[in-house]
Parts: C-alpha cells; sequence; structure tokens
DNA sequence: CTTAGAATGTCAACATGTTGTCAAGTGCTC
DNA sequence: GAGCACTTGACAACATGTTGACATTCTAAG
C-alpha cells in the first residue's frame, strides 16, 4: 500500500466532512428551531451539561476545539435568554463559572430527546462496528492534527 | 445492539465531525496562506479542477453542498482575484460557466503538492482499510441525512 | 514581594455560511 | 404564443467562526 493512496483516502475524508458538518448544522438548526435554539447554542448546552459542573468560557472553547471570543459571544447571548447562570468563581475575579439554568437544562433534554431518534435513524444500515470504527478514526485523525 | 446504543456513538461522531471541520477549515487556512487563498476558496478551485470543465454556480455548490449564493460570493471575489475566468453559457443568458484561470490552475495544482504532504502525514497510524470504511460511512451518512 | 508571562474578558474587523426576497431567464404545458 | 413553475443572479440581514489588539487578572519564578 503507498502511502499517495492513504493521503488520496484522506483527502476524500476531509472533503466528505465539510460537507457533513454543514449537513449536521442545517438539521441541528432545524430540531432546534421548535426551542429557539441553533446548532451553536445546543453546543454550548451540551458542553456544560456533559460535564456536569459550571465551567468557565475558555473550557468550554477547549472542549469543543473553538476560540474562546466565538464561546463568549454564544454564552453572552444565551445568558441574556435565560439559558445559563453566570456564577462567582472563587478562583478568578472576571471569569465566570457558566452554568444552566433551569430553562437551559429543560431545553437540553427535550432536544437531547429529539436528537436520540434522529441519530437512530441515521444510523439505519451502519452497523454499530462500522460507527465505532469510524469515531476511532476520527479521533485520531483529530488528535493528529497538531494545532 | 440495542439502537440506542448506536444513536449515542453517532452523537459522538457528529460532534467529532464538527470539531474536525475546524480543524481542516484552520490547517486549509494555513497551507492556503502562503498562495494567498483560504480553505473556502481552495474548495472552489478544487470543485472545478476536479469536475474538468466549466460550471455554473448552482452546480458547483450542489457537488458541495452548499448554497449557491455562498458559493456566488466567493466566485465573484475569486474572479475579481483572477483566480477563475467567466465563459458564456450557450445554454443560459445568466448564468455563466465558471472555469479557471491559469492561475487558478497554478494554485490549485501548488495547493494539491501541499496537500498531500499533510494527508500522508495525518494518516499515519491509520490502515488505509480504515480510512475506506470510515470514507465509505461518512458518505451512506450524508446520503442518509434528508434534505 | 516583585515582576514577567499566561490566561481571561472585551471590542472590532473580517470570512464564510445561512435564510429570505425579488427580478430575470428557461422550459414545459396548454 | 401564453402562462406557470423552476432556476438563476443579486442584494440584504443575520449567525457563527476566525484573527488581532488591549486591559485586567492570576500565577509562578526569582
Amino acid at each position: 500500500m503507498t502511502e499517495t493512496q492513504k493521503g488520496a483516502v484522506f483527502t476524500d475524508i476531509v472533503l466528505e466532512v465539510f460537507k457533513l458538518g454543514g449537513l449536521f448544522v442545517a438539521e441541528g438548526d432545524d430540531m432546534g428551531q421548535e426551542f429557539g435554539i441553533t446548532s451553536a447554542r445546543w453546543k454550548i448546552l451540551g458542553a456544560i451539561y456533559l460535564t456536569g459542573s459550571p465551567q468557565t468560557v475558555p473550557q468550554i472553547a477547549r472542549s469543543m476545539g473553538l476560540t474562546r471570543q466565538a464561546v463568549q459571544r454564544l454564552v453572552d447571548a444565551m445568558h441574556a435568554d435565560e439559558l445559563l447562570l453566570f456564577h462567582q468563581n472563587p478562583d478568578h475575579k472576571r471569569a465566570k463559572l457558566i452554568g444552566l439554568s433551569d430553562l437551559g437544562k429543560e431545553t437540553y433534554l427535550k432536544l437531547f430527546e429529539k436528537q436520540s431518534g434522529w441519530a437512530t435513524k441515521c444510523s439505519i444500515g451502519i452497523t454499530k462496528a462500522e460507527l465505532e470504527s469510524t469515531l476511532s478514526v476520527l479521533k485520531r485523525i483529530s488528535d493528529g492534527v497538531d494545532r
């Protein structure tokens, strides 16, 4: 097997990731519309919910592979929309801890329900082993891209 | 195997695709900087180059999973930068055919060279079979998402 | 304790994607 | 040919991401 052949497949994966990303954002926007939520805000809710405890903006950004400025803008907007709560951070005067409000939790759980059905539907015709292998490869690529 | 378990893995794949998309865009921007090209413009060059003949804006958009408006804006900017040529379309008065200028072709080929090395480096530690399986799964997901 | 460097919030400019709207061109049916 | 649906280009508003710059707040080395 030549390295060049592998590189060609890799390039196709890159293009497919671009396309899929766009599709997922669009799908997430549609699913969230009912709750007045976009894909980007959904991801913020998830990042906080799944960690279990309030996080600082840079922490959220690092966990999602975004810049802190992008996350900050979303967090401020979502705080204005009552989805998030700001807690004082005992370790830092300016870096507030961002937590979910009751509305934020509710919204996330409803989205989770809706998303589960969609994920199941999308997985039809793909085995669990295939999905797991795909996830493993994507993560290895992610870790390999130096940044 | 429960469908729910598959759905959970699928959800992780979605999140990884988001993260990877961001990494790829950043990497592409870096690689293209030397040639004054961004990831988005690179993709346009590639879409035209790989098809082999001039395309209309909506054709390019469909092949990349973008809206025609997004592609139109890029195409106009790239035309101003002498990367693209507009040809009259015998089948349509307004819908011009977009082709690569010599500069566009040159730029794409240089980018291709540079990207090949990067793709090879990223593929280290992943077998060709794994990459092909991943690409296959991503494409099936892409086709499955109704849109 | 001081001080230099890193992390954080804030603001601004820009790139790239979306949706929506409208006018103009194309093609099909009658 | 008339008319209607679809496609296309053009323009605008907006969402979300980037980078850069600056002031403030930790943190750690000395």
